[in-house]
RNA sequence: GGCGCGUUCGUCUAGUGGCUUAGGACACCGCCCUCUCAAGGCGGGGAUCACGGGUUCGAAUCCCGUACGCGCUACCA
């Protein structure tokens, strides 16, 4: 155990998509082995035969790939210690489950769902504390069992706890805990279409797949002392156990679908970057013990450890995440928010912007330009293009406060002046339009404010944005005296 | 109902018996900067550390109880 190489496994069951807690759960396993020269495991728990999705697989894959938690072992890659979908173990089960049946630890249960229902009915007529399987089958003789099989009745596999015991068993993350076998109930290990439930499998599939640390949600934890059951029935060293802080919904319920959204691919979809989600959901329940708040996948591989994790769920704040995604953002070079901006201007819905990419209109240099003067002042790249369309599109319609407080009927004659000006440019750099401006308003004895904010409404349609030379710049003359041309039409009526 | 886990500003959290008049971040408010919007800088409000008892010279920190929240309580995972 001492020189073991730490292996964990993310296991989910395919759902359809990956649940923003999962990712959570797979992050903190995948660090954790990171940090530890460790292997990251994936492994499929489809084992519910009502439950399967179509693609479900291939959809987490790909969201886990897109986040950046590469596993080591389990579909796609493989392994040694395959098949890592639990529906192609369905014999590895069977063989456990007949050695705990030999062992006494399991037994045969041929009771029908009617009378499992009528058993907890009346459990609850009486008040009993709480509602357990009466052990009925556990009483068969030899005789009726072999007749029962014989005979293709329907039947599961139940573990067979024992009574009067104590579980105990120690948790990284909570500490020491026991629980009572007498309130364990003797849980299905294989279910009627053969198929094992979670409790069984997932013991069987660790053990053989050698996983030391077992890292997973909150809710798991009532569950566990079945689990070490288990362990201890096979006579099999117990992994480590780690039961994570949940994720909330702001009202602190379990993070659901009801209040927004759950999956990773819809953060994608939003926009989010991968760095700011992986970001966020680390310090969902750990932190370093500093101020830091800003992190790379390496710097948290780096970092992280189980001891620092926290015990109680928190409640996972978008407005966070959203500073989270503008500071990433930020961050990234010039080169990489070009490529990330032409991807976006490509699914552009707004006018013209996605033809006249295809029609090569805003080259490199141009977008360059706009991402340079943008970047502080977006948290998203579709901000580079729909907080400022003006760059890409000359405006159709003027933020109509802004008229109001900077367009009056002396505005032609200074937007003329301006325009007179700036003809005269020969290939106008920022300083160059300033100092035109700047003359200008001496011309006029006017403050340049006064200047500024209507030209900028004319070139702009708005009233914000980045510096207003800046715009002037990059649209360039031409296009400048077009728009101040429209403007001046547009006064007119 | 039973069992388990949890409880520090609205939210994420620091804090592991004296360094704490409980620190930081997000959000909010104000000021500065300024052609606007951001960013940045400065400042502000905001937590009787769930509550009640102990232990101790001293407790957010240790113990007990209560309350509240959450999770589990399936032939789901």
């Amino acid at each position: 155990m001492i020189n073991e190489i730490p292996r964990v496994r993310f296991a989910p069951s395919p759902t359809g998509y990956l649940h923003v807690g999962g990712l959570r759960t797979a992050l903190y396993n995948y660090l954790f082995a990171k940090r530890n020269n460790g292997k990251f495991i994936l492994r499929i728990e489809d084992t519910d035969r009502n439950r399967y999705v179509e693609g479900a697989v291939e959809n987490l894959i790909k969201a886990l790939k897109w986040s950046g938690l590469q596993f080591d072992e389990g579909p796609e890659v493989g392994g040694n210690f395959g098949p890592y979908f639990q529906s192609e173990r369905l014999d590895i089960y069977k063989k456990y489950a007949d050695e705990l049946i030999a062992k006494g630890k399991a037994y045969y249960c041929f009771c029908t769902p009617e009378r499992l229902k009528a058993l907890r009915e009346e459990q609850e007529k009486q008040k009993l504390p709480q509602a357990k399987y009466d052990k009925h089958c556990l009483y068969l003789s030899k005789d009726e069992i072999d007749k029962n099989l014989s005979n293709g009745i329907a039947k599961v596999v139940r573990l067979n706890v024992e009574p009067n015991q104590v579980i105990k068993f120690d948790d990284i993350i909570r500490g020491h805990i026991e629980f009572e076998s007498n309130n364990i109930d003797d849980q299905v290990l294989i279910k009627s279409d053969g198929y094992p439930t979670y409790h069984l499998a997932n013991v069987v599939d660790d053990h053989l797949m050698k996983i030391t640390h077992v890292i997973r949600g909150e809710e798991w934890l009532s569950s566990t002392p079945k689990h070490v059951l288990l362990y201890d029935a096979f006579g099999w060293e117990r992994p480590n156990f780690a039961h994570l802080p949940l994720l909330l919904n702001p009202d602190r319920s379990k993070l659901s679908k009801r209040q927004g959204d759950v999956a990773v691919e819809d953060y994608r979809d939003k926009g989010y970057l991968k760095e700011a989600l992986i970001n966020f959901v680390a310090l969902l329940g750990w932190n370093d013990g500093d101020d830091k708040e800003f992190y790379y996948m390496d710097e948290l591989i780096k970092r992280f450890s189980l001891d620092r994790v926290n015990k109680a769920g928190a409640v996972f704040d978008l407005q966070k995440l959203n500073w989270l995604n503008s500071e990433h953002l930020r961050k990234k070079s010039i080169e990489e928010l070009l490529n990330l901006l032409k991807d976006e201007i490509q699914k552009s819905p707004i006018g013209m912007i996605s033809q006249n990419f295809k029609d090569q209109k805003y080259p490199d240099d141009y977008l360059i330009k706009i991402i340079q003067v943008m970047k502080e002042r977006v948290s998203f790249v579709k901000e580079f293009i729909d907080t400022c369309t003006y760059f890409y599109e000359a405006p159709t319609e003027y933020e109509h406060k802004s008229v109001e407080k900077n367009w009056n009927s002396e505005t032609p004659k200074h937007l003329n002046k301006l325009k007179e000006k700036f003809s005269s440019l020969n290939n106008p750099t920022k300083e160059d339009f300033e100092l035109a401006l700047t003359t200008v308003s001496e011309e006029l004895n006017l403050g340049k404010g006064k200047l500024i904010h209507p030209l900028r409404l004319a070139v702009s349609g708005q009233s914000t944005g980045p510096g207003m030379f800046d715009i002037l710049f990059i649209l360039g003359k031409d296009e400048v005296i077009n728009r101040i041309d429209t403007a001046i039409k547009i006064l007119a009526q």
